[in-house]
DNA sequence: ACACACTTTGAAACCGGTTTCAATCGATTA
DNA sequence: TAATCGATTGAAACCGGTTTCAAAGTGTGT
């Protein structure tokens, strides 16, 4: 192993660890002879700090814990890559934990990132108590993305679920669909509530009621939306659009609509929530809200280092953005 | 912050620091009535052992390295959360690193990973030259998945491309097909070259030719699958079944087909590789050869684990399988 | 030439654990 | 009763850095 410390450099350059340490971190003035000589040892040598060490003595980690949700959600994945795409040039290093870790789950996995001593965290997603986080954390800057708290005890990252929602459905009525199907996502949670409320709210605003039967239970997985159409047609209900509580599900609704040989959009509108990258090569591309899983978690890991910088960040409240593509059309003239 | 030592643990149990740290460890007898003490002392203070501090007094850190390659591919994605499922009960936890980080990329990366004193280092893709691996590493266990290595040097666990592109052409070939186009990956990808390599085997093997013209370039990007159809339409190349580097091309690839009102598989077969998670609602389910990312980043976890403990690893070669669908036919009787 | 301020440097303490080592103790054995 | 042994235990060293503190060296003003 690479085993050189910081007193075989000071033995090699002949000065002291301090002097050793303080060039390297160009905390002090050193001589221009000795800074020399430390780092020609340090480079023959080929010293490479232990950065353990470091984080002993000077009490920051220089790591930023992230809780990951592996459901398998390709947008819970996207935003965790946008965390490490964000850490990149900050200097701190992501250490992840799955928030299914063993059947302790969540508040052991944060427990498990404090006991390493991170000096920041983002949590994805997840349903710790707030109060709960609050506590745990301490005086440890966190961050939640991609999950609506009801306090503003938290910074959070997180999207309008409701006005997502809203705009799918109202972009779909505006095209004078009335009989609009919507297959919700995993019952409580509080993502796939919301873009139900959107639903609602898009319904009442244009004065439409809602026929009980166009609302599926789905679990955000395309079997879900597989599931929702086969049921929709089997009771024979009347409908001309489906609105999927997120892609995976749109690909399972258009999957089961080319089945049955049901043309998407001539005869069934199709709109999805995510706007993950197969979207834009389904057949035909689908039109689907936009959120930016990315963006958000490369956001959220800007904020801890911010946050741990000592510098402010409020809350933020992204908006997603209807992206039109082919899979909306006027409903047949019938 | 949350800051009880083993000090105060001490003071407030009445014993040493030895004792205490013999008690959470267990690694000597204890009278009962101070373990007892010391374990109650613990619980009421609420003491969370400084990982740190451990790590540095023990010469480990509890703490995998993983070399990511955050190219947005779904594949080395899936491979990543594979290793990080893997990890859950090991009491490791895995630190990322992204291989395009700034400019220095890969070998600075992983210098970074040892920087951090990691026990181990899951190196996934990549394309540092294997005696610099050797060099880097040093005695750190080092496992690379999903990257064929030339020499046994290194613990691989990386999948047979050659065969994989072997048997989805052959499977076409099997079907009746004679001219099938394929749509290759990054010019420079192992992966790729191989796979390529497959294609030409079983040509050859069945005693067809092989027409440069059916042989397009491409990155494995959705794009490249569009490009790739719409130049062989464009230049009026006869084909009947087209082989897409992996399931992304593929979806470009379809989505070419369906603008031009081209049936799949009616007209024109289509296969992939990787399998990812869309291809199973695509419209049709893609027919595809499966590789295991998810198995690899687990097992490659696995590994690492038993490597540090001192237990032997062979290196794994596995083999795709071709998953059936129905993005498969006989071509058209014409 | 002398006092005073400022810069450079090494010794030592510290971060919070683990582990070695030697001392103490009760119990067993001769 | 003395000697030996094993089980407990605390003091101190250690892991590899950072940082405080005081001493030594330099230079300036009078």
């Amino acid at each position: 192993m690479n085993t050189v410390t910081i007193q075989d450099i000071a033995k090699a350059a002949n000065v002291s660890k301090s002097t050793v340490s303080r060039v390297l971190n160009g905390t002090a003035t050193v001589a221009e002879d000795k800074k020399k000589a430390v780092l020609e040892a340090t480079k023959r040598l080929g010293f490479q700090p232990n950065i353990v060490a470091r984080s002993l003595a000077k009490g920051r980690s220089m790591t930023i814990g992230v809780l990951t949700q592996l459901i398998g959600s390709p947008f819970y994945d996207t935003v965790a890559q946008g965390v490490i795409i964000g850490l990149r040039d900050t200097g701190y290093s992501p250490i992840f934990v799955d928030g299914q870790w063993q059947k302790n789950s969540e508040v052991e996995a944060i427990q498990a990132l404090l006991g390493r001593r991170v000096d920041g965290l983002v949590l994805i997603g997840g349903g710790v108590a707030e109060n709960e986080i609050t506590q745990l954390c301490g005086s440890t800057p966190a961050v939640i993305v991609a999950r609506k708290l009801n306090s503003e005890s938290h910074r959070t990252i997180h999207m309008d679920n409701v006005d997502g929602g809203y705009r799918a459905t109202r972009h779909m009525i505006e095209k004078g669909h009335q009989r609009i199907a919507i297959i919700k996502g995993l019952g409580h949670h509080p993502d796939a509530i919301d873009r139900f409320e959107g639903y609602r709210k898009a319904h009442q605003e244009a004065g439409l009621d809602i026929d009980p039967g166009l609302v599926l239970e789905g679990d955000f997985s395309a079997d879900s939306g597989v599931a929702g159409v086969d049921k929709l047609l089997a009771e024979k209900t009347l409908f001309t659009a489906v609105f999927a509580a997120n892609d995976m599900t749109a690909f399972g609704a258009r999957l089961a609509l080319y089945r049955k040989g049901i043309r998407v959009p001539g005869e069934v509108s199709l709109i999805g929530f995510d706007d993950q990258m197969e979207a834009t090569y389904s057949t035909p591309p689908l039109t689907t809200v936009r959120q930016p899983a990315r963006e958000m978690g490369q956001q959220a890991a800007h904020a801890v280092a911010a946050l741990i910088d000592g510098e402010e960040f409020e809350s933020q409240c992204v908006h997603g953005e209807l992206v039109l593509r082919e899979s909306v059309a006027p409903p047949p003239a019938d």
